[in-house]
DNA sequence: GCGACCTGCTAAAACCATTTAGCACTAACT
DNA sequence: AGTTAGTGCTAAATGGTTTTAGCAGGTCGC
């Protein structure tokens, strides 16, 4: 680790040309008409020298850094919609692109300060994600840069990533239907008739309209909805210990709204010797950690983080593409339903 | 978000003074000269133009980018470790730093590129961090930057920052001796005879040297000590399983070295109709998310991941603290535990 | 023999800040 | 009166790159 870096002077004296030839030769500018023996001359110094064209710099002349800003609520912070931030760090990455990461707690003075921040670094665009998909209030930017909503809508920005919901939801019905199942479904998570009117996040509602709409076009009605306002795996414990004193062995499955809730109710299950998927099947959504923890692993419909992460940056640096981008959530097949 | 961006140029402007005078005022130079009424003119103008300074200009002229390179093998991108990226944005947020985030996947090439690619953006310092604690490769640097190592060690780089395993192995063993147990206990996970000479991490070396030595010093046995190479659920599921068939009610306590393998266990003990705590105790390691989903919870001695990165970038900012600092890892009492 | 055009290259400006060196002027001291 | 010291400020250099404008010399066409 010698002293001094090597800039583009150095190079351009040992190639014995200007720095103007150098830096049309390293960026293989086409128009130029300088000769044959030029480019050997500097890309043979750039590489003895090992020069490595200061970024600063350059972005100060072109106001492009090949750096993203990622400023996010919670999501690196949290377990568990990490997955955003590693697919956008993969698609930056192929794309040559480094990503400046921000989180700001939800708190609108720390997003303000993370806008400036990245701002002030002259990031080529700025990813805005969150770690539940909500609409998301952005200040207003004292540039103009590219935005993408990740996880989030906002209505002054076109360009989202979220998950398809609405398809996912449908999906889960189909797993239980295509299993044999028709009565004695009971919803955990959300209860039409309570909620009414109750805010739950832009993606959920979808998640539920889905689930619903599927339920319509077979024919069929839960047994019972379980309304559930946290979906931690106590709250999936005691609903689903609530719901089996209520409907006893007339349950025959389960649709959790996300598999901390499931992981729930299968202790309670567990507790009253009630096994799955021999008594009861569950299916869910999310594929979160747990959900291969659990034995039997539970069958769910994917949140797509990390295609999502992936999407949202390649959107930012795409132009072409625009709008509401939903990213396909896959069903991860494993032990928790049994074929009737 | 109009056009162009304001300048120092512009401030000096508007201030009736030169950048110089502009550029020390809002710098706050001490040494400086110029009157109170050109402070407040300036400082006035800067306000109302809402000036931001270029952080690349300044870079370029002072070597310092107020940013810090996080490069991971797979950090962020993992659900475990996260807390590690948390703790270091915290705390870099705290002192108006800003988080360059880079992952390699573990592959020396990425990891190479990784450097050379914060080392462009004219970073402040380099915190590497990995999942797992261990010796981390790192190639050579062509520039002198502060570098930290997270979780991690290496022998050119003496400032690390790691968990005290060692004190945490023996607070584990307290947990057990203290609530009366003795005999019967289970080593999860680890086997002194089998493993002998195999390689585990640093970091887990020395929590099972703590834990034997804890144990050495209350004159105390396992029972048994059943060797687990990977510490996912089901591995701890099936060496439970393997450990119960032998040993049956004899076993009154698990140490299990990860939660993973804890809850495996739990799950094990579960199907054998054996309750936790009433007829088996359990304790753990790293407080991962599963330990508080478990029913009862999970009492475990916590990886202190988010103090450790924040005690990363602390030390990476500053000159005066070096050398291996070991953060603490506290007990997260849960009810695991049965008193005797 | 003269303008037009091509070829191969470079000087200098621009990007936006920090920092060094020093100017012009007044006040104080010998 | 002449030197010194202090005050309040600025011109210009600097950091490393890209880009615009243009120079010098040759060839071509007529």
């Amino acid at each position: 680790m010698p002293g001094k870096r090597v800039t583009l002077a150095d190079v351009a004296r040992r190639a014995g040309l200007s720095t103007t030839a150098a830096s049309m030769i390293l960026n293989g500018r086409p128009d130029t008409r300088l000769s044959r023996e030029a480019h050997d001359r500097v890309i043979a110094a750039a590489a003895e020298l090992d020069y490595r064209p200061n970024v600063a710099a350059r972005g100060l002349r072109t106001d492009r850094t090949n750096t993203i800003g990622f400023v996010s609520d919670v999501v690196a912070t949290t377990r568990f919609a990490s997955g955003l931030i590693k697919g956008a760090l993969e698609e930056a990455h192929a794309s040559g692109h480094v990503l400046l990461v921000l989180e700001t707690e939800g708190d609108p003075r720390r997003e303000s300060e993370a806008i400036e921040a990245v701002l002030d670094r002259q990031v080529d665009g700025i990813v805005f994600a969150t770690m539940r998909a909500r609409d998301l209030f952005i200040p207003p930017l004292r540039q103009r840069v590219p935005v993408v909503l990740l996880n989030a809508t906002n209505e002054s920005y076109a360009d989202s990533v979220l998950p398809d919901e609405h398809t996912g939801g449908r999906r889960a019905v189909d797993l239980l239907v295509d299993a044999g199942f028709g009565d004695g479904i009971l919803l955990l998570g959300h209860n039409a008739v309570k909620e009414e009117g109750l805010f739950r996040s832009t993606t959920v509602a979808r998640r539920i309209a889905g689930i619903r709409e599927r339920m319509n076009e077979h024919g069929l009605q839960f047994i019972d909805e379980e309304s559930i306002w946290l979906w931690e795996p106590e709250h999936g414990y005691t609903g689903m210990k609530r719901m089996l004193k209520k409907h006893g062995r007339s349950i025959t499955a389960v649709l959790a709204l996300n598999d901390r809730l499931a992981f729930g109710a299968s202790q309670a299950m567990a507790e009253a010797g009630i096994s799955i998927p021999a008594d009861i099947s569950v299916v869910s959504f999310d594929n979160d950690e747990i959900a291969s923890y659990m034995r039997p692993g539970l069958t769910t419909v994917a949140l797509p983080h990390e295609e999502m992460g992936r999407v949202a940056v390649r959107m930012m640096l795409d132009p072409a593409t625009s709008g509401e981008q939903l990213v396909d959530m896959p069903v991860v097949q494993r032990e928790s339903i049994r074929e009737r």
